[in-house]
DNA sequence: CGGATTGTTGATTGGAGTCAAAACGTGTGG
DNA sequence: CCACACGTTTTGACTCCAATCAACAATCCG
């Protein structure tokens, strides 16, 4: 029912159903003739418009279609903190369940298409087509899972393995889309990255290249490809002592030197994470 | 509803009532009769046991009366990442709402209690109550806001800024439960901190004691009090260069710069942050 | 074509990670 | 109760990574 384009001429219905909400988030089991019966109405949206504002009262919830946004937290003294970055089959909104307000903005990065699902509606839907509110549960679900892998990101001490870390959440969820695996497109700019990861602009960029000259990357401008995912994969585990102790213990090498190391590896021969453990 | 301390002699019943739960979050004005008639088990929980499971398949959320947890993510290589801290009023579990699975180890800090209510069983009891429906959303919603708060404070450039940040959330939730804006006992160890804020552990020792040189707080082993709180609400502030400049434009001093000046001022009576802006 | 934003690179220095060791607290068992 | 082991916390010394300041290139946009 997802009528955007429908190949009559342009003329586009601006409306979806439940069946696709279900669908957009990986739902698609639940569809089913009930779901098919309930509409929202879609919204174009173009880059740097805001879906959300910060501090506005919650009413609905944004379901992502096409597209991709940041939300951005703006503190009273006016200091900003991108809290991530959502793309197709995210919500956006979820945050304004907790007081009735939305957490922050979510301003599109590039141009995108959202259904705009009245949380009040949703609910009453939801009593005839119960998936739908799994759907919510769902997502809530999947946005806390993210803040954590977001910890988990921030938490690693190293500028490179946060990017590392940053590079394999995105190409992950890329790829779960049906997506390549291997080359992305950053919608977002080195300083979004750089407010996300906790880490200077400067230092992104830095980052981005010492990726590349080890050998695990491709740069060109915003778009990524992944040369040696095995050695990512393995370079994203390098982080401060261990607080598991390893058997055999030679636990001396720092993170610089490991990575210095890997560096090497990389360079004869992206063998670099290719040994199995 | 909650005879956990009926009097009748220590027989504790172990069991509480909806409208028990939705008082602990915060909802006491949806009480009534309905969720009176709604009955969860409750359970004694002794320091250092687990409540979730990593990996273990979701199957109920747990509502913490008393008492205080961490909830830790281990990854596959065995290191430990502190997701967060969880006091009355909070909810265990959530995460699990997202692919079946809890995402870390509830572990308690201290005795506690909880109500453990089955996922299943709570939505069918929903359909009779929706109060308790709107508690599992607005328990998403403030987890997800709380994670958003938790990004904020690993956002900050400088470890005692961290530590200020975190040390005024936990008195924030804190003084929310009724309890001392003042006074804190601190449930966890400073390496739980201390992976929660994304540093080193002697780093919060240090920090520690240099937010009590500095005269904001006051440090006896766990026990904490806050001398300053307008100082310290001040000192958090401190982060990196805006992304909005400030009109009048003295930008150029350093963080350490500023927490020096601030120190000096706290010693000249205490006067730090006092000054309205 | 300017102007602004974005991205890259360099030099410098302060801050925090790391290693080390000792003081302190806690719990256990004799 | 003491002795002992173990974990926690603190403090010190050193090194090095990343923030910062600065300059410039590249790109985007009106």
């Amino acid at each position: 029912m997802d009528n955007r384009m429908d190949g009559n001429g342009g003329l586009q219905s601006a409306r979806c159903s439940g069946s696709d909400l279900l669908r957009w988030i990986g739902m698609a089991h639940e569809v089913g003739p009930r779901s098919d019966q309930v509409v929202f109405p879609m919204r174009r949206v173009r880059t740097g418009t805001l879906v959300t504002h910060e501090g506005a009262p919650f009413e609905s919830l944004y379901f992502i279609n096409a597209g991709s946004f940041k939300s951005v937290h703006t503190d009273p003294d006016g200091y900003e903190l991108v809290q991530g970055f959502l793309g197709r089959g995210d919500v956006i909104g979820l945050d304004g369940l907790s007081d009735g307000v939305y957490g922050g903005d979510a301003v599109a990065l590039e141009d995108a298409t959202v259904a705009i699902a009245s949380f009040r509606e949703l609910l009453n839907a939801s009593r005839q087509v119960p998936a739908l509110e799994q759907l919510i549960f769902l997502a809530s679900g999947r946005e806390i899972r993210r803040k954590n892998m977001t910890l988990e990101v921030m938490a690693a001490v190293g500028a490179e393995v946060r990017l590392a870390r940053f590079l394999l959440q995105l190409i992950a969820r890329q790829a779960e889309q049906g997506y390549s695996a291997r080359r992305m497109v950053l919608r977002m700019s080195r300083r979004d990255i750089a407010s996300h990861l906790g880490i200077a602009h400067e230092t992104v960029s830095r980052s981005l290249t010492a990726l590349a000259d080890w050998g695990y990357i491709e740069v060109q401008h915003r778009e990524i490809e992944i040369l040696d995912p095995d050695g990512l994969e393995h370079f994203k585990r390098v982080t401060r002592g261990p607080t598991i102790k390893p058997p055999g213990g030679r636990g001396g090498a720092t993170r610089r030197a490991r990575a210095q190391e890997m560096a090497r590896m990389a360079e004869d021969g992206h063998a670099a994470g290719a040994t199995r453990f």
